[in-house]
DNA sequence: TATTAGCACTATCAGCTGATGAGTGCTAAT
DNA sequence: ATTAGCACTCATCAGCTGATAGTGCTAATA
């Protein structure tokens, strides 16, 4: 199994289903994904080609509702598949075929157009992309500022009270802040500071600059000179970012206006839980080690207004780190043979951006 | 009449309408406004308090009718006010009655909150206010670029290629560019160039400096000497910012999941229209010269997907300029006597938090 | 023994029905 | 000028219908 959750236990696929029984079981899955329809013993007997009979569909198909794998709406539709039998369909049948290279084309232009020179827009209009593809929603974390590494800070002085805070970090996010100050600093004072910092910190990660401005300011409170003193407090100040974690949504129409999410009565709670960006960035980044894609379909997700979807997402990163998760939410039905890889795609595709970006540096 | 239209022809409420058959206008069109339901004449009798019959009512319904303010949806229901009854009411009826003092304060404690230091942090927490508080959409065009007036600008080398720009303006907004040199350009040079046009272009408006930028480069192109010259070209590419129109939306699913937008059927080519920042930026920004709130009622709406909406802006602005518009969309029923202060009120603050940022520079 | 035909059963859906009720318009009485 | 009374209209709703598409079971069959 390729794939691997943290705490929700896995559906289990183990039980050995005989040939045939597998290939009926994959051809109700695939007429219910294609046609979103309850998928009956007749229909199937005659797309299936097997030369079998729709009282022996019938039979089997019943032996797949006790195994699990089948469920009725009522007792006189179709069956359609459970979430086990989506589980079955991804871990055994479900071969990451190739995308197009029509696909691939629109996928890797969209990403490298012109204009696009900071991380936020970059994710931005991935993010668009993936939800116009999809025709689901699309979820995007940006990168942890936390986990980032410093390329540049700088200081620019805009009034006696006022300082605002530029920094660049390694992979191309800006971020900027203004922050207060009661004493009335010289731009120049400010650039000797930003130079200070920027030598001190030099490709160190946020992380470990704040720690270390906290460890120097308990050590040696007492041995710093003014400009030292001065260079560690704006310091601390500075990089003492909400970690605002950012998360980009595109596409939450798709939610309700989309035939394929008519059977979704939850949007409703879909759309309240988008609202919060903390409970977002917890469903994305949940799984943080784990390469490649990962799927979870419907009670697989921890979140209850999510169980009667399918959440696929991938990590990307630049050439060390994981730096944070894109991933589509669509309908249990969804089209997994070209959704998977579609995700998987833009996911390799948006290192790959980055990591060219935050290795043109010097 | 207090609010005028450029292109639209303004539904005309001119007719002498006797005080009696007015009580009963307003009576309807209160009624419908509360309950959302056509409203009939027995029930309109009983609320309104005049002593008259069902029957004498159903004549003056009858009447406003046949002069347009009213119309039914079926033989046999009640009826509802026209656009032009709203137009009406809003002309004639409501007065701007004060907001609650909770109301006030809350809208105050929103905007004035701590941690929201630049100007978008400001619009996007302004607009959702106003969302939540109305339970309708709500649009916010950010202050145009063009016109911002230059607090400060600073280059910083990123690479050898690589240039960030920082622009401040006067009224808080911070932008961010990334330009690309042919040229290895040192910190210190950029310094020079910097500290050169915040001296040349103190307090005037980006488009301005464009303007000269652009101007000197045809006239004295020989003169420069390298610094100059170097300067003029960086400040061209600096101030070549797209002019996007940054635009916010909040409250999108209120367009789908409230009540009182039940009979709105446009719903889908709404959200539609959202996706074009463009089409939003016209709609907010349509009528420039106006101060005080506008409305506009159903069809004197240009844009066909809101003709069954009403649309309340206003607009805001810094001791000097407009800067950008917030309106709010909601059914052409809402309750007009609280949305129109609510806006109003909003708006006023707005402008009153942006000019004290803007006005804390030296 | 595995498969299949046949049949009884069941739930949904569209379409029809008549009853109900809210509301109007008209007319004649006040 | 107002109003009571009455006939009329139309939307909605519950209840019924037959058609349809599915199942489960059983007995016959290869």
């Amino acid at each position: 199994m390729s794939f691997i959750s943290k705490t929700v236990q896995r559906l289990e696929t183990k039980e050995s289903i005989d040939e045939r029984t597998q290939r009926v079981l994959r051809g109700i899955i695939e007429g219910y994904i294609t046609s979103n329809e309850p998928v009956g013993s007749r229909s199937l007997s005659k797309t299936l080609e097997m030369g079998l009979s729709p009282a022996t569909i019938r039979n089997i198909m019943s032996d797949l509702s006790d195994m699990g794998f089948l469920m009725q709406l009522h007792t006189s539709a179709g069956r359609i598949p459970t979430d086990k039998a989506y589980r079955f369909y991804v871990d055994q049948v479900v071969v990451a075929n190739q995308l197009t290279r029509k696909l691939q084309k629109r996928i890797q232009e969209a990403t490298q157009e012109g204009g696009i020179n900071q991380v936020e827009d970059l994710l931005i209009s991935t993010t668009r992309l993936l939800a116009g593809l999809t025709q689901f929603v699309c979820l995007t974390s940006s990168p942890r500022v936390e986990t980032s590494i410093l390329r540049r800070i700088e200081f620019i002085r805009l009034s006696s009270q006022q300082i605002l805070v530029v920094l660049v970090t390694r992979n191309g996010q800006v971020r900027n802040k203004i922050i207060a100050t009661t004493e009335d600093l010289s731009q120049d004072f400010l650039n000797t500071v930003s130079s200070f910092l920027n030598e001190q910190f030099h490709n160190h990660s946020l992380h470990e600059i704040r720690q270390q401005i906290l460890e120097s300011m308990v050590e040696d409170k007492e041995r710093y000179d003014r400009l030292l003193a001065q260079a560690v407090r704006l310091g601390k100040k500075a990089f003492e970012l909400e970690d605002a974690p950012e998360v980009y949504i595109e596409g939450q129409h798709n939610l309700i206006f989309s035939e394929r999410f008519r059977n979704l009565n939850s949007a409703r709670g879909l759309m309240d839980a988008f609202e919060h960006k903390s409970m977002i960035m917890n469903l994305l980044d949940s799984t943080v080690e784990a390469d490649g894609i990962q799927i979870y379909i419907g009670i697989e997700n921890e979140l209850e207004s999510l169980q009667d979807c399918t959440m696929v997402k991938a990590q990307y990163s630049d050439q060390n780190n994981v730096l944070g998760t894109i991933g589509v939410i669509g309908p249990t039905n969804m089209d997994y043979q070209t959704v998977i890889p579609v995700v998987d795609f833009t996911a390799r595709i948006l290192s790959q951006t980055i990591t060219q970006q935050s290795s043109s540096c010097d």
